[in-house]
DNA sequence: AAACAGTACAACCGCATCTTT
DNA sequence: TAAAGATGCGGTTGTACTGTT
């Protein structure tokens, strides 16, 4: 049953790689390809496990890799992807060639992150951080809701199906805190879309209906870039199954995989026991 | 020059998901 | 279908390097 173990972990190396061994993967890669990481090391003549092996080589052996720090372009896109996908850096990485999860998430932790507090940003919200203080001063309303659950962790109440969509998170919590939200039933969830907030990465806070909730109006909604989705400037779409979703101009939230970065409101109309949200 | 503090980044660890048997 | 290993991901740590006192 199963498969073999990987390697055996007993009189392995740890620790930096040597040039030898660098060598050795280099060569072995570059001349079989990648393969199976379990097989690498033994092949390759090293006394690593194979996922030490993977790691050296997605990070550091990689003939594609950019070495250096990152440009302020590669900078600026990883400040507006993370603001999208939080602490994804994989995802991340994939939307700049030739730099690595692992580095993304280096330089975030030790440059982007004190630039942006620098500039008054928080780094985990986007948003300015005079509001993220006055909201941790706030005292959590009571608000008479009624389903309420207690919670610890927010994928409980999340309105998305990604647990890492803080964005999502942070909004709600604005509202209720995080010890009082009201349960809302996924299925009576919907996004409702506005063909002319389709046509450009998205003003979301000031094109905002004037039924915008007021905690809302302080939420920084990333750019976004529809193109990723297959939706062109006419709110045409091509692929990713975005056109199973985007039918009579409503969709339904559990049909997208990604809508962290989506300009999501809560509509003052709320129902006793779901909600709309509309797209603007 | 030595000691200490801060910074940067490679590598490890643990967990979740995927794949194979 | 269940079990177990493989793989990938994100968080964390260890350590070399640099700057300051």
């Amino acid at each position: 049953m199963g498969r073999q173990p990987c390697c055996d972990k007993v009189g392995l190396k740890k620790g930096p790689w040597s040039a030898d061994e660098d060598r050795k993967l280099m060569n072995f890669i570059l001349t079989h390809g990648q393969c199976c990481w379990r097989a690498v090391p033994k092949l390759a003549g090293l006394l690593r496990c194979g996922k030490s092996c993977r790691l050296r080589w997605t990070n550091y052996l990689r003939p594609d890799l950019k070495r250096g720090l990152l440009s302020d372009h590669e900078e600026k896109m990883v400040i507006d992807l993370h603001s999208q996908l939080g602490n994804r850096w994989s995802k991340i990485a994939s939307h700049l060639p030739g730099r690595t999860d692992n580095e993304i998430k280096n330089h975030w932790n030790t440059h982007i992150k004190k630039k942006l507090r620098k500039m008054g940003i928080d780094p985990l919200t986007h948003k300015p951080l005079s509001i993220v203080e006055q909201e941790e001063d706030k005292p959590l309303k009571k608000l008479q809701k009624p389903m309420k659950q207690t919670v610890e962790e927010p994928t409980n109440y999340c309105l998305t199906k990604d647990s890492n969509s803080k964005n999502m998170f942070m909004a709600m919590n604005l509202e209720y805190g995080v010890e009082e939200v009201p349960m809302i039933d996924p299925e009576c969830l919907e996004l409702i879309c506005n063909n002319s907030s389709m046509s450009t990465t998205s003003t979301s806070t000031s094109s905002s209906s004037s039924n915008e909730s007021s905690i809302l109006k302080d939420f920084q909604f990333p750019d976004f870039d529809w193109s990723d989705y297959g939706i062109d400037n006419n709110n045409h779409h091509n692929n990713n199954g975005v056109d199973n979703i985007m039918e009579n101009n409503v969709m339904s939230l559990w049909d997208v995989d990604d809508f962290s970065s989506w300009d999501l409101l809560l509509t003052d109309d709320i129902p006793q026991s779901s909600s709309t949200f509309g797209l603007f």
